[in-house]
RNA sequence: GGGCGGUUAGCUCAGCUGGUGAGAGCGUCGCCCUUACAAGGCGAAGGCCGGAGGUUCGAAUCCUCCACCGCCCA
């Protein structure tokens, strides 16, 4: 006899069975080994990261995978790892560098990148030793970092032959400039947020002649840039003054284009398609050198580009007397000093989406400048046919569309960053006769003119360059080793939608790129957790919770078993604390379960083995089989949600409601094909259970008093279905079901106590001895002191099937208020029997209705009759009594 | 402007390869501390499945339109 606390305690165990798990090894792949394989990476946390309940999520369902497989027999690697993070880590190390009054300047690259890298060491990747409070698998004795040599070397490799194929170039464009981080995004980083803003209406007189054209922007401070204003071609209003010139106000300065070359406050009307003529007033200023479609503009008609703000965004010589203001103030005054000379005709108040960096939240500004870019089209190509030819699958399959019109209108890759931690462009330039050398190894020497000054690209790469190459640079690519010969492509990747675009596609573009192969074959993209309200969860808000906490307060199989009750399908998580309760509360019902048998069972270890001599047995044993077969199927498909609910009802709402309850008088008594059968169900269920709760299932799995168990859980082998099918006793098991419960029901509305014979009026043989053989049975889950066959007994009638009882009651008060029950359940019944009787006096539904239909149908015509006919009989003698 | 979702019980969601007396958890209301579990048990109440059409013998489920909410991309 074994005694467990009443309470399950996930603190006193998680730990000693983690430890345990590492020390055998139980994480670790085996290159060597002979089993199949099963791979999955990890979808790398930052290394400035602390664990979050996304990383919980994502983590949790990439366990569940993880130890699934494994126990199917598959040899599986889970490659954990963190990233860099570039711009969010140089923050970090400014900001603590900003406490000394220090900037990064102060300290010079290599210092900084060294005082970077000692960051690192001593508090990156904490989010790791996080993850394993959560029980995760992964092996851990692969840990990569993408700022590793190894790595760090096929990232340069990859540039490399990008460059080569003709795959980078490096242009002066218009790009994402973040004033704040100091560096270009790509277009990813950008996100957009609907802001109050004005639509600022500016005269711009006509040269050589009365009168003018009126702009409408947003951006008043960038008309110093201007270099045109365009119209529509087919706008009636503007098509005699194209090919004319305005003039700028007030510039009475020289403005100097990209060039050097002075542009002239006259700028020219052009025609261009791209204008909307229900914008504003149809006419739109263009400024080649500060928005992105001005550009495209510009380039058509060969505009000037005339830049005004330098990289801090602070007004330049082009801004005349603005120069040196921010571009906030500039704005300001300069509508007030165009104002003043009538040339703004009105403002008005204008939502718009307004770009900010995702790292920051700083306002981005589109800004002209030379980076260096991969272009994407032919790399776009292939990782849209992956998809659209299976041989890639998203899930849940809307996804795809969200994919596929992504790569449809992807631009080309803005990859360089003007920050300092992160890998550096491989691109040396001669300083005499500006060769430029693109290798992995700097050259020493100049290799068109031999001179040795020779400098490197100052730029270093995007964080998700390195990232994109994550499913084989992990395993050792560029070499080639066992580990890349037997892992990749890997099987599954587990990430959020959001990075479907940052990561995931340029994955599937790296993965066909170099290893001519996809690096997954599936993705299940899950939802983000919010709050109530709706809201991401944001340190900012307050409204992120700290999930060591929480696995402190409700145990880390509470915590992952919560999580994903709730997690529905393809949609965000709306989260709240009470909801991880249900977790904790499964766990403790488990744990109880254990209990109640663990302290009844006497005899020292039984064999694993089944005695399905009771009908409860076979029942259970059925649905066993059936549980079984569902939730292996669910998790073959990355339904996880289903999967959760059907194990969390099959041991809550099957086995201990009803199993447990229906062989405690056999448990009581010591009744050893009891415990056998009910051992084995419970092995089987904490084998079904450990993939989503790995803690308590060790726990409980060591204590199971069965021979010949596997020295842990995570090694036993995953059930299989196929062994059990009762079916028969399966539907007389749910009909002694129903009765009892239908007998508690009365019991409970009549308020009637445990001393109750029911009597039997009617039944058939069959349903005569499946009551005679289960009495015990129907005692003990009613409360009741069995049933006699007798007629003309006062009560209340039960009808259950073939079953015609009496439920004896003394009481008019008690038979009345029954009365009424059965008054709403007659019209209840006459109700569905109107809609049956319809359908069966349809011929239409005779004739084209499958026969299996149309025969339940008529069944159930039957049985409702009968049952009304029945409680209208027992009404009227109610009633009789009664009166 | 282009695209993608969602709308089912008070709340969060299942169900949607058409045939259920429309489900679960939480919350609510009764009764129970019955020696596994009050983090529990037993029972109950609560839904014209967003609206309007259509397809079909039959629609929560398929199609069209509309409304509201949300997201992604311009």
């Amino acid at each position: 006899m074994t005694s467990l606390p009443s309470k399950y305690n996930p603190a006193e165990i998680e730990d000693k069975i983690y430890a345990f798990w590492l020390k055998e090894s139980f994480f670790n792949a085996n290159p060597s080994s002979s089993k199949p394989k099963f791979s999955i990476v990890i979808p790398p946390p930052n290394i400035t990261g602390m664990l979050t309940l996304g990383h919980v999520l994502n983590n949790t369902l990439q366990d569940i995978i993880v130890r699934f497989k494994r126990m199917q027999g598959y040899d599986v690697l889970w490659q954990p790892g963190i990233d860099h993070a570039g711009i969010a880590t140089q923050n970090v190390v400014e900001k603590a560098l900003a406490k000394e009054g220090k900037t990064r300047f102060d300290l010079g690259r290599e210092e900084f990148i060294k005082s970077v890298w000692k960051w690192k060491e001593e508090y990156g990747g904490t989010i790791l030793l996080q993850l394993r409070k959560l029980g995760v698998s992964c092996d851990w004795s692969r840990v990569k970092f993408t700022m590793d040599e190894e790595l760090s070397k096929a990232v340069i490799k990859a540039f490399v032959k990008l460059y080569e194929d003709g795959l980078i170039y490096r242009g002066t464009r218009i790009i994402n400039w973040c004033p704040r981080c100091g560096t270009a995004l790509s277009d990813e980083e950008v996100e957009y947020a609907e802001r109050d803003g004005k639509l600022y209406f500016l005269k711009y007189p006509l040269v050589g002649e009365d009168g003018f054209v009126v702009v409408a922007t947003t951006r008043p401070e960038t008309y110093l840039g201007d270099t045109a204003v365009a119209v529509n071609p087919n706008d009636p209003r503007y098509v005699s003054l194209i090919g004319k010139k305005v003039k700028l106000p007030l510039i009475s300065w020289e403005r100097m284009d990209t060039h050097g070359r002075p542009v002239p406050p006259e700028i020219p009307i052009i025609a261009s398609w791209r204008v909307e003529s229900e914008f504003g007033t149809g006419a739109v200023k263009v400024t080649p050198a500060h928005d992105p479609v001005d550009f495209e503009i510009g380039e058509e008609y060969n505009l000037a580009k005339v830049q005004i703000m330098d990289t801090s965004v602070v007004m330049n010589d082009n801004a005349g007397i603005f120069a040196g203001l921010n571009r906030e103030d500039a704005r300001k005054r300069i509508v007030e000093k165009l104002d003043e000379n009538g040339y703004v005709i009105k403002v008005e108040d204008y939502h718009h989406n307004v770009g900010t960096c995702y790292r920051c939240n700083t306002v981005v500004e589109p800004y002209l400048s030379p980076q260096w870019f991969v272009k994407i089209g032919p790399l776009a190509d292939k990782a849209y046919k992956a998809v659209k030819d299976g041989h890639i699958r998203i899930i849940p399959e809307q996804f795809e569309k969200i994919y596929f019109n992504w790569l449809e209108n992807v631009k080309d890759w803005c990859i360089s960053r003007q920050i300092w931690w992160g890998h550096r462009i491989p691109v040396y330039i001669c300083q005499e006769c500006d060769n430029v050398m693109v290798q992995e190894v700097e050259p020493r020497v100049c290799s068109r003119c031999g001179s040795t000054n020779i400098t490197q690209d100052e730029d270093v790469l995007d964080t998700w360059f390195s990232s994109w190459l994550w499913p084989f640079s992990t395993l050792g690519w560029p070499e080639d080793t066992e580990y890349l010969r037997k892992y990749y492509p890997t099987d599954l990747l587990v990430t959020g939608w959001d990075i479907l675009f940052f990561w995931v596609a340029r994955m599937v573009m790296a993965g066909y790129y170099f290893m001519n192969k996809e690096p997954f074959k599936r993705v299940y993209l899950h939802g983000l957790i919010r709050d109530e309200k709706r809201r991401k969860l944001s340190k900012s808000l307050g409204n992120s919770p700290d999930p060591l906490e929480l696995v402190g307060k409700y145990g880390a199989d509470g915590v992952r078993m919560g999580l994903l009750l709730i997690t529905p399908e393809g949609q965000d998580v709306i989260y709240s604390e009470k909801k991880i309760e249900l977790g904790r509360n499964f766990c403790n019902k488990l744990w109880n379960a254990c209990r109640l048998l663990l302290m009844n069972c006497t005899e020292g270890k039984i064999d694993i083995k089944v005695e399905p001599i009771r009908i409860e047995d076979r029942w259970i044993l059925h649905l066993l089989d059936k549980t079984i077969s569902e939730i292996t199927r669910a998790l073959e498909e990355q339904d996880f949600n289903r999967a959760s609910w059907l194990i969390y009802d099959f041991f809550w709402g099957k086995y201990c409601d009803w199993y447990l309850e229906a062989i405690k008088p056999r448990i009581f008594k010591r009744d050893q094909s009891a415990f056998q059968n009910v051992f084995y169900v419970l092995k089987n269920i904490l084998q079904l259970l450990h993939p989503f709760m790995p803690f308590i299932t060790e726990e409980l799995w060591q204590k199971l008093p069965l021979n010949g168990l596997e020295e842990s859980i995570m090694i036993s082998k995953w059930p299989e279905s196929g062994k059990f099918e009762f079916y028969e006793d399966f539907e007389d098991f749910e009909t002694l079901k129903t009765l009892i419960q239908n007998v508690r029901q009365i019991k409970a509305e009549a308020s009637l106590g445990d001393e109750i014979v029911l009597a039997l009026e009617f039944s058939d043989n069959k349903m005569e001895k499946l009551l005679n053989e289960n009495a015990e049975l129907l005692e003990f889950l009613c409360g009741i002191k069995g049933y006699k066959k007798a007629r003309g007994i006062r009560g209340i009638p039960l009808i259950v099937g073939n079953f015609h009882f009496i439920v004896p009651v003394d009481s008019r008060e008690k038979i009345e208020k029954m009365v009424g029950n059965y008054r709403n359940e007659i019209v209840e019944l006459e109700k569905h029997l109107t809609e049956i009787v319809k359908k069966l006096e349809n011929e239409e539904f005779l004739k084209r209705a499958p026969i299996e239909v149309v025969e339940k149908e008529k069944e159930k015509k039957h049985v409702f009759e009968l049952k009304i006919e029945k409680l209208r009989e027992y009404i009227k003698g109610l009633e009789g009594e009664a009166a």
